[in-house]
DNA sequence: AAACTTAGCGTAACATATACGCTAAGTTTT
DNA sequence: AAAACTTAGCGTATATGTTACGCTAAGTTT
C-alpha cells in the first residue's frame, strides 16, 4: 500500500465533447449501501496524494490510469478547502471506509482536463454526463465542476483548447459547434470560417467527411508546433 | 497555541505601488543563525493553516494582522507542492524550530493581494522591495512571486485591479504610470486619457494635486458600485 | 430533381487601436 | 514677467477587427 497523505487530495474534472454536448467523466462509487444512495452514487475522479508525489504528477497518473491517454491537457484551476466540505456524514463515512484512513479534513486541489472521447480508452465504472444536466454528486463535487466550467469558458477564449476536445481530424463545423456549446451562444458560420481560414496551424488533410447526406466537409488537423511559432507574433488566440 | 495542520500552508504575495515602482512586502526572519544567512533572510508572509479554518479566511487573517487593513483584495492563484520545495536544509530546520512541528512536506496555497501602501499600517520586521530586483528568498518564494506577477499581469487587463494599488485619491497620470510599470510598456498619455474619460466609475473630486511645480492634476476616486452596475453592459474592463 | 450543407466571395456599418500634431491652462522656478 | 513643465483636451488619419447579411457554387444522399 502506498503511503497516503490524508490531508490533501487531487480531483479532476475531465471534459469531453460528444454528440454536440460538453460532458464530464464521473465515477460510480463502489460499496455504497442502498440505505444512503439518493443519487449520490457519482463522484469526480480523484485521490488522496501520496507523501512523495508532486500534485501535478499525481493528477497525471490518475488520468492516465483512467483514460489510457497520455499527454492529456491538464490545468490546475482552484483549491477547495472549506472545513465542512466532506459532508454529508454518509459520504465521509464512505471515504473513511474505502481509504482505510481516519480522514477528517481534506484540502483538495482541483484540475480540469480536456480529452478526445473518441480516442480514449475509458475504464469501467465510469460514465459521461452532460455538464448542463448533472445529478447531485458526492461532497462539493457539483460546485467544483461549476468552477471548472467557468475557468474553461474563460481560457478557451485565449488558448487553443478546443483542439484538445476535438478528434484529431475535425471539420470547421465541428469546431464551431464546440465553441457554441461551451460559450453558449450561436455564431455565424460564414464569419467563423473567415476567422479560421488565415490560421496557419489549422491544416487541411487529403481527406473528407464520409457518410453524411450532404456535401462532405474538409477535414483538418491542428499543428501545435506551427501554433507555438506564431503565438508570440499573433499575441494569442481569439475567437 | 492553535492547532496547526503541518501539511498545508498559505503564502501571500502582497503587492504595493510606491515611487513609481511595483513592490512586494517581505518579512525578515527571526532566529536565523549567522552561519546560514547568505541573503536568505527574507520570506513571504504566510503560515501553516489551522485545522478548522478555510484557507481564504486564514489568508485574510494573516493580512489583517500584518497590514492593519481589512477588505483587502485577495486572489488565490496557484499551488506549490513539489516534495523538494522546503530546501535548503537550513531553511527547513528553521521552519521546524520556529513552528515547533516536525514538518516534512508542506503544500502551500499561494495568494496575491493588492494594497494601498500609503494607507496601510505595516507592522515591524517587514520590508518593501521592488519586484524586479529581489534577493534570494527562503524556499521557493522567488518562484511564487514570479508566478504571482504573471497572474497579476494577466488579470489587470480585464479587471479594475489598479484601484486596489492606487491611493484612494489619484490622478490619471498615476494610473497610467501604474499600468506602464506592471505591463512594462510605455503608453501614450493622450490616448490613455481618451480611454479613461468615458468611464463613469472614475469620479473627479473637488480637489487637486498639491506641491508640484507644474499645473496641478485633477484628483479622482474609483466608485465600485457604479463599476459593478456597468460591468455587465461593458463586458469587462480593458485598457 | 430536391434537400441539405459545405465553402467561399463580398460588403456596409460600426467599433477600436495607435500614432501624432496642436492648443490652452495652471503651477513653480528663474 | 518669462521660462519650464505638466495637465487636459481637441482633432484626425490610418489600420484593424466585428457583426450582420446577401449571394453563388459545389458535392453528397434521398
Amino acid at each position: 500500500m502506498v503511503n497516503l497523505n490524508p490531508h490533501v487530495s487531487v480531483d479532476c474534472v475531465i471534459f469531453g465533447f460528444h454528440d454536440g454536448k460538453l460532458k464530464v467523466l464521473l465515477i460510480e462509487r463502489e460499496e455504497v449501501p442502498k440505505s444512503y444512495l439518493k443519487g449520490h452514487k457519482l463522484k469526480l475522479p480523484g485521490n488522496l496524494i501520496t507523501q512523495s508525489e508532486d500534485l501535478d504528477i499525481s493528477a497525471i497518473r490518475t488520468l492516465e490510469e483512467l483514460t489510457g491517454l497520455d499527454r492529456i491537457f491538464l490545468k490546475q484551476f482552484g483549491v477547495f478547502s472549506s472545513p465542512g466540505r466532506l459532508s454529508p456524514p454518509e459520504d465521509l463515512a464512505w471515504l473513511r471506509k474505502t481509504s482505510g484512513l481516519m480522514v477528517d479534513r481534506v484540502v483538495t486541489i482541483a484540475y480540469y482536463s480536456l480529452i478526445k472521447i473518441s480516442e480514449s480508452n475509458i475504464t469501467e465504472r465510469t460514465i459521461w454526463l452532460a455538464v448542463d444536466d448533472l445529478p447531485d454528486l458526492i461532497f462539493d463535487h457539483n460546485r467544483i465542476i461549476r468552477k471548472a466550467l467557468e475557468a474553461l469558458r474563460q481560457e478557451i477564449r485565449n488558448e487553443p483548447l478546443c483542439f484538445e476536445l476535438l478528434p484529431k481530424k475535425f471539420t470547421i463545423r465541428q469546431m464551431q459547434n464546440l465553441y457554441e456549446e461551451i460559450l453558449g451562444e450561436p455564431m455565424d458560420n460564414r464569419n467563423f470560417r473567415k476567422k479560421v481560414k488565415p490560421l496557419e496551424f489549422i491544416i487541411p488533410l487529403a481527406e473528407k467527411e464520409k457518410e453524411v447526406n450532404h456535401k462532405p466537409a474538409q477535414l483538418y488537423k491542428f499543428d501545435k508546433k506551427i501554433y507555438e511559432k506564431h503565438r508570440k507574433v499573433l499575441s494569442g488566440f481569439n475567437l
